[in-house]
DNA sequence: ACTATCATACTTGTATACAAGTATGCAGAC
DNA sequence: GTCTGCATACTTGTATACAAGTATGATAGT
């Protein structure tokens, strides 16, 4: 607890952004990531001694992590409520169910612009990873996602995606950086899924969109059963 | 703009929590009624002064319904976004989507416990009509589709529920009391929708649960065809 | 008439002050 | 030992103060 020690989340993420937001995402990839335990309590002046910030920012920072359901606003203290395992199935379960819906509407559109915009960023990946640049990597890719998200200009689906995105975000860098010495197939791996992306895309192929999206959620296959089942029961009544 | 009217949103629904959250809620539904118009630019002092409140509360209130996309905080000025027609489809969008999903969970889990639950809020639905009251039947309403969601413990589409409530309940109030007087048709019609609610929980029975959401998004029926779609695609996938 | 410059009055973001309420722990009664 | 009552030190919620930045409008110069 002695003076805010180094900050994790890159600083130039959210360098324009005002203190109480900076210091949201500071908690937040702290929480996630388990440097700020799970169980414990924060304490808006505590906080704010150890930031050295007054308690104006503070707060703010704490609504917007009660908002995400990562810490919980009680009488006295904010209590630490971080990511389980079950959780994290959940964020993807809402992952997917965002992408399918926009994929749906993407093939009404246009994507001639969208698809150009994703090969630069599939590009800017490709040097992230030749850099062996986890951040950038990790910005790109969601950057990448909330790029097709926004394509259908989907208000209230943009708004779901603002509420998970900071949460993906620091799962996603903080994976990254785990993975950025040794493990350079999975950057490879990603990178391929991304192109597949693309062509799902570019071609408006269900069957190459599928693909991406089971590519892209492999890792929690198990959960994705739900849905299924739900696209079979409104398709049971589409037939009839 | 003299010293804030009459409060449009009921006080007993909100009477616990703090000053920023209660003007939050009288804002909104200002705003979605139209006394507050569209492209109007909100001023952290006037609504001070205005509602006799120090800046702090109105500053938590604005940071609430910019999170709803009610309003875009500007550097000078929040000006009010309103809801388009558009907006308005679009958070039938979502919430079919969130209550597609929830239904298939519902399946898999005891369901005794919610039916008494949901009997119970429609019985209270049963005599708010019976005494004409708007505002007790739309919380009531409200109130039933929030203990189905609820009831499958996921916290992220619980989160999805809380971001999208605000707005459906201000939505629904202001409805049904334009509703109440003449209009009692529409209750009973909604009273026996929520039946068919139940009775799809009750016997898990997938065509009765159709039928039950279809009634209850009969009047968006139009943008619902986007779900069909996308249920398709992903059915597809499943039989191969 | 028109443009540039500058004073002013507004804006937000942050810090601090104050009020009301609550957990904690100690002291004393039983 | 155990319970009750109370002082104290914490907590949050709201009000106010201050700092930095921006739109506005008037004024001076051409």
């Amino acid at each position: 607890m002695t003076k805010s020690n180094k900050f994790i989340y890159p600083s130039k993420w959210n360098a324009n952004a005002s203190t109480g937001v900076r210091l949201a995402c500071e908690l937040r990839i702290r929480i996630i990531s388990g440097v700020i335990q799970q169980g414990s309590v924060l304490s808006e002046n505590k906080l704010a001694a150890e930031f050295e910030v007054s308690r104006s920012p503070i707060r703010e920072a704490l609504k917007i992590l009660a908002s995400e359901n990562i810490i919980r606003l009680e009488r006295m203290g904010a209590v630490v409520v971080g990511l389980s395992d079950q959780d994290i199935k959940e964020i993807y379960d809402v992952r997917l169910l965002i992408e399918t819906f926009v994929y749906e509407r993407i093939l009404k559109i246009d994507t001639s612009e969208l698809v150009r915009e994703l090969s630069k960023i599939r590009e800017m990946m490709e040097v992230a990873i030749k850099y062996k640049d986890a951040d950038e990597f990790s910005y790109q890719d969601v950057l990448f996602h909330e790029t097709i998200i926004r394509s259908i200009d989907h208000s209230y689906i943009l708004l779901i995606w603002n509420n998970t995105k900071p949460v993906m975000e620091s799962l996603i860098l903080l994976s990254m950086r785990m993975r950025i010495e040794e493990k350079s197939d999975d950057f490879l791996r990603i990178l391929k899924n991304h192109e597949i992306y693309i062509n799902a895309i570019e071609t408006k192929d269900r069957e190459i969109m599928i693909q991406a999206l089971h590519q892209n959620f492999e890792d929690v296959q198990g959960t994705v059963e739900d849905l299924w089942m739900s696209q079979q029961m409104l398709t049971t009544e589409r037939e009839q």
